[in-house]
DNA sequence: TGTACATCAGTGAACGCGCGTTCACTGATGTAC
DNA sequence: TGTACATCAGTGAACGCGCGTTCACTGATGTAC
């Protein structure tokens, strides 16, 4: 990745070169391959090819390690969400659509930095630095209902974004630590992790009287409050009915 | 509770009388305190008021002791539920929000064995009786899902039982993760656990064509398929909008 | 360009600790006769 | 009812282990002159 000699030990000196950027990839990997709680400060330093004490050169100890993966964590999880939200291109419901899928992919495919980030146990409102991060990424999430919320069809009471972005997030981290990790043996199902979620997601936003159809304009629609489509028609979440 | 000398360590004598029951009930305060994977097999032992050895004669290793505890859970887990459910009395959506409660209740209640059942990182799926309690407790939620897919409304197409139940149970749990644990510092929520999670099912089920007003008597209404209220009327599951 | 020196980033040995587990043991309890 | 004995459920000391952390140290690097 991006630290300079290559793990190579042999070709290291006294020196590391990066070491502090190993042992934060060495942890990484540590914990998704026994947990957040079952890494160990010792084990990250082995695996960097390097003595017990170094890493105290680098962090106060294990927990200033483990916060700075979820610090870390919480930063690319915004960037992905942002990148996701597209500032809700081409229309809000695609787009929000989109956000849950890479909430999902970011649990599966970084399952270290979700479970620091969210099943460490790490105090996060003790930690103001984290605290914020934490905050910037759930507000993708926030302004992405909100968006959402602005364009409820007019027959409809308006619901409260922040509701919604919880009602969203609750159900990603649901699927995601009920079904979504390879690695630790979760729960056979009947279809992937994203479908659930996906249908999930539509069910509800359609709760909410959204027009799911996602060809749909980014427009309040003119006409009465939108109907489930009646009849087994292939437009539902779940396809067609037995 | 139930173990016979209350805890006295002064009124034993050389036989504990219930050490295993003792040892459990020390391990679920423990684990409700420092998470699954804080609990020692020897600080169990100490909590007991006995030597570091004599667990050993009730559990095979720590992992035993952990597997009882997630097992117990189940069980209790399942019978909350049922009562919850009460077979779908007085009607099936009144009961169905019961089962979501009880849901939260019981991870607020008994953090200790919720973090058992699902955060410890047991192999559920390696023990066959930890798999079948697991599987008897999710059976409750399938079976209400599946009445109440038996009353989608004629114009609906109805939807698959086992994915609503999925989709429920990813909610609850998903809410009871992010915000449901008094113990360890969770989000603050600009409203209770239960509301959201109330909220958010309703909206879901609402999304799949159920009426949700709760008076609603348990036929399916022969009349055209139910239409999301019109204007700021008190049914919605967030009061009025402001 | 070369040299002296401060600073940085590691080493390796050592510590105290608590854990899981084993072991021979012993006090208490239950049962056969 | 009393006694002998088997079984059960604990004790307490000990072990090996890996952890987090500290310490004086030293090799490598950068910089001032």
């Amino acid at each position: 990745m991006s630290w300079r000699k290559d793990q190579g030990r042999s070709e290291r000196g006294y020196h590391h070169g990066n070491l502090k950027e190993a042992l934060l990839q060495a942890a990484l990997g540590l914990i998704a391959e026994k947990g957040a709680a079952g890494f160990t400060f010792a084990d990250a330093a082995r695996m960097a090819g390097v003595s017990p004490a170094a890493p105290y050169r680098h962090f106060r100890d294990r927990d200033e390690l483990l916060s700075s993966i979820a610090q870390r964590g919480f930063e690319q999880f915004e960037a992905l969400l942002t990148q996701a939200w597209d500032d809700g291109r081409p229309d809000t419901v695609t787009a929000f659509e989109r956000v849950g899928k890479a909430y999902l992919a970011f649990a599966r495919n970084e399952p270290a930095f979700y479970s620091a980030m969210f099943e460490s146990g790490l105090p996060v409102d003790a930690n103001p630095t984290l605290m914020a991060a934490s905050e910037r990424a759930f507000a993708i999430i926030r302004a992405a209902a909100e968006r959402l919320a602005a364009l409820a069809p007019p027959g409809m009471p308006r619901p409260p974004a922040m509701m919604m972005a919880l009602h969203i997030w609750s159900m990603s981290h649901g699927v995601a630590s009920l079904f979504g990790r390879g690695d630790a043996a979760r729960r056979k199902l009947p279809m992937s992790p994203e479908e659930l979620l996906e249908a999930e997601v539509l069910i509800y936003l359609r709760g909410l009287g959204f027009p799911t159809d996602r060809r749909s304009p980014d427009q309040k629609p003119s006409g009465p409050p939108p109907v489930p489509p009646a009849g087994g028609g292939s437009s539902g979440p779940w396809g067609t009915p037995k």
